[in-house]
DNA sequence: CGAACACTTGAACCTAATCAATGAGTGTGG
DNA sequence: CCACACTCATTGATTAGGTTCAAGTGTTCG
């Protein structure tokens, strides 16, 4: 048993960002120094400010990370999945968490210290290549998204987000794609930079349309072509 | 002359974040395989969509970095400044600009192709170290920047940009902080979000409670207190 | 000098925030 | 198993912050 748990292990560490690209002996030197751990649901795994001392790849479960502005207002910045790493900062050496890591599910993750990322960075080259790319990624994101805030409106945003939930954890059903996370109208508003109120109206509004089905922190998409329409601002779509 | 222009160039490589800890022979070679590019007031290094086959560092002059979204709406990303670099893109091999930089004064670059880097990258371990902590610099910034325009309103956002500005282009002069840069009210309203009507109402009304001093593309800041408390929302500051 | 450009200011309009009250679903303990 | 508390969500009324449109003033430059 336990050894399948390592050889599954292995099998997700390879696709990992990170890890691309490095032999299959340097990857299993590599996860023989990180620590398992099991987190559940609701618990932290840092909070914003903590002075960053751990890197970690998501094995099972889901996170969130959330950034706090001076005023307590909140914003939800992205969804962790399985593969993907979270606490990437540790490279700066001794910076804090620019944001709070906490799990949505029950989680298991593997964990390096500062100092083993620090080695295992100079060890393996290819280590720091990749993580060029991946943070390269993210900026470009990162510019998306601001370029949506400050030029679109709130529909059109809460579309796009939408949009981008159900491509990371988005699971095709019967009449359309489910986003696999509890959503709630409150975790929209902070992704999109509205309220929780005017989610609600746009979401209902949407359902009249039939373009989606909503429940208790449950967004199904039914017609994604519509979504798209007004994601892009296009004429509203004919839809039968 | 064209020795001493040789040693300025040093001596401004050096101070790159890219090329820190460099040994001075490395640097040197780095530099021997550079271009010299010589481009003036309005002209483009690149624009948004080519592909990405050249960084650049900026050795006098100054650009600035803008995205157009597929409405025709434009963004000001940043004002580049003599030492940094642009374009760094190019990393990820075959990549698009996601941006166009364009000089705001005649400038003078150094640039390196797109193989030259990746050779440079691979040579240079200390370069990757050096892109990495760029990149997460960068990503922080970015994240700053979304926490600002999804949670901040106009003037507040304006106020943080302009106190941003004073600290990347400012000089302090007899009776504030000069921001050297041809700065409109566009310019202003493409960075902040917002549109170049509410950006002038607010330096005006900014002008006329004396914490600002407003011309055609210009910027003095008289009294930086003043917008550091509107920026971080408090009580508007007593003023003699 | 004329044209292009940067800026200002007023008025009308509108999106989305805010406030308030209520309803529905979930979980817990007696 | 029901009652109570709690969290999540809906909906209406009001309002404010900013956009948009329009007209006009000053500046720079060829």
């Amino acid at each position: 048993m336990i050894d399948s748990d390592l050889n599954w292990q292995m099998r997700t560490l390879r696709q990992v960002g990170l890890f691309q690209n490095l032999s299959p002996e340097d990857l299993s030197k590599i996860q023989q120094l990180a620590r398992t751990l099991r987190v559940e649901r609701q618990a932290f795994f840092f909070h914003q400010g903590d002075t960053a001392n751990h890197l970690y790849v998501l094995l099972a479960g889901q996170v969130k990370l959330t950034q706090l502005t001076s005023e307590g207002n909140q914003q939800l910045l992205r969804f962790i999945q399985p593969g993907e790493i979270f606490g990437g900062i540790v490279i700066l050496g001794d910076a804090a968490y620019p944001a709070s890591a906490q799990a949505v599910q029950d989680c298991l993750v593997l964990t390096w210290d500062t100092e083993t990322v620090a080695q295992l960075m100079e060890a393996h080259p290819r280590m720091a290549q990749n993580a060029l790319r991946h943070l390269a990624q993210r900026v470009q994101e990162l510019q998306q998204r601001n370029l949506e805030l400050a030029t679109e409106r709130v529909e059109r945003r809460i579309a796009h987000t939408l949009l981008r939930l159900a491509h990371a954890s988005g699971r095709k059903v019967e009449d359309g794609i489910l986003i696999e996370l509890p959503l709630s109208r409150q975790n929209l508003a902070e992704m999109t930079g509205t309220t929780l109120y005017t989610v609600s109206r746009t979401l209902n509004a949407w359902q009249q349309k039939g373009l989606v089905e909503i429940g208790r922190e449950r967004v199904l998409i039914r017609y994604p072509h519509g979504l798209v329409a007004i994601a892009q601002d296009l004429p509203p779509a004919p839809h039968e």
